[in-house]
DNA sequence: ACTGGTCGTTCAGTCGGCTC
DNA sequence: GAGCCGACTGAACGACCAGT
């Protein structure tokens, strides 16, 4: 009769082992000859128990185990009492309850797996008992754990996440419009900041430094102050975002990435929203100490050659040189890189064929 | 009403000079 | 050499104002 059943699939792994492979089999003893196989054990003295019970799987019981449940594969002398358990108080029903223990990654895995659609006991359980938890610790990681889960990323406008919008004005109707807004406005200081610096160049290359800056201003403006870093909605390529709004630290300026994996999303909550305020837009070749000098270096001695001001444009306001940090990945010392000597004018050639081409009739 | 610019302020950190 | 202090840097925010 087993013979025309469809194969019985479990997972299997071996006694203290993290690994888990999947495996059929019609019978008990073709599960139990397969695993041994996988885990290279003789099969005499072998036995297979359900992991959560330490039940010894029997030809008995067989097909009345669910579908994709795990086991443990003993060899001789081995003993397996089943994953540790932990009562807990469910507020719905005020009965205990019990859940495994944590035990490997996969369980982490189901563990946080929770939080994406958190069942309404878990966060009632969870108030309930940071209400009464005096240790620091524990509060945090309750206090954390709810932030977590009351967090409404989906919601976008006013209407639908009313308490993401306190404090800030009427005109911001949707997130993704305020946040927009919030880049745009670091990078017009940015701007500001160059510009104000004209005064410090000398006279006679003031004129052309001002040019260069309005050239950068023009495309600014025309780029809405790439305000779409911090915009979900716009496409891929044009965000530092995920489109669920999900921000990841990219690490002080000399490391390719962030060693705490900080992470954060403003579209969350009010609390995450002014957090990611103290999230930094970090110059990799710094403004104020290299780039704008640079530049005013640039126009004071170009010696017949064009400054490159879209070069300077790609180090001041974009993410070629930009890097989205949390703060405590933003290093302020200084960070000693020079601007690219080769990039700083244009290429001679290009212009001479420029002129060339010019002066054709 | 919306957009964009300016200004003042805050905060955290680095750096160099000075004093003990 | 250690500690203090002021100047400076980098980044951000809110309030206010002007133009469209």
């Amino acid at each position: 009769m087993s013979g025309s059943r469809k194969p019985k699939t479990f997972k299997l792994r071996a006694l203290h082992s993290q690994q888990k492979f999947g495996i059929a089999g019609r019978s008990c003893q073709e599960v139990l000859r397969k695993g041994c196989q996988r885990f290279q054990v003789p099969v005499p003295g072998s036995r297979l128990c359900l992991w959560e019970d330490g039940a010894e799987l029997t030809a008995d019981c067989f097909w009345s185990v669910p579908d994709n449940a795990e086991l443990v594969l003993l060899t001789e002398g081995q003993a397996w009492q089943g994953c540790e358990w932990r009562a807990w108080r469910c507020p719905r029903t005020d009965g205990f309850c019990l859940s495994p223990l944590v035990a490997d990654v996969s369980d982490i895995s189901r563990f946080l797996s929770v939080f994406h659609r958190p069942h309404v006991g878990v966060i009632q359980a969870a108030r309930q008992l940071l209400a009464d938890e005096q240790a620091p610790l524990r509060q945090k990681l309750l206090a954390d754990l709810l932030h977590t889960v009351s967090e409404n990323i989906v919601a976008e406008t006013r209407a639908e996440d009313p308490p993401w919008f306190e404090g800030l004005e009427a005109r911001f109707r949707n997130k993704s419009a305020y946040l927009r807004f919030s880049c745009a406005s670091r990078i017009r200081t940015y701007l500001r900041e160059v510009s104000s610096h004209a005064s410090a160049v000398g006279a006679q290359a003031r004129e052309e430094y001002t040019r260069a800056v309005d050239a950068m201003a023009q495309k600014l403006r025309a780029a809405q102050y790439n305000g779409s870093y911090f915009d979900r909605s716009t496409k891929a390529g044009g965000r530092l975002c995920t489109p669920e709004g999900w921000f990841s630290c990219q690490g002080p300026f000399d490391m390719a990435d962030c060693a705490s994996r900080h992470s954060i999303n403003p579209y969350g909550s009010r609390e995450s929203r002014v957090l990611f305020s103290t999230w930094n837009l970090d110059h990799i070749i710094e403004k104020k100490r290299t780039v704008i000098p640079a530049l005013a270096e640039a126009v004071g001695e170009p010696a017949g050659r064009q400054v490159d001001w879209e070069y300077f444009y790609s180090l001041l306001f974009t993410r070629d040189n930009l890097k989205l940090v949390h703060v405590a990945c933003h290093k302020k010392t200084t960070h000693r890189l020079r601007c690219d000597p080769r990039r700083i004018y244009r290429p001679q050639a290009k212009l001479t064929r420029r002129k060339a081409v010019r002066k054709r009739p």
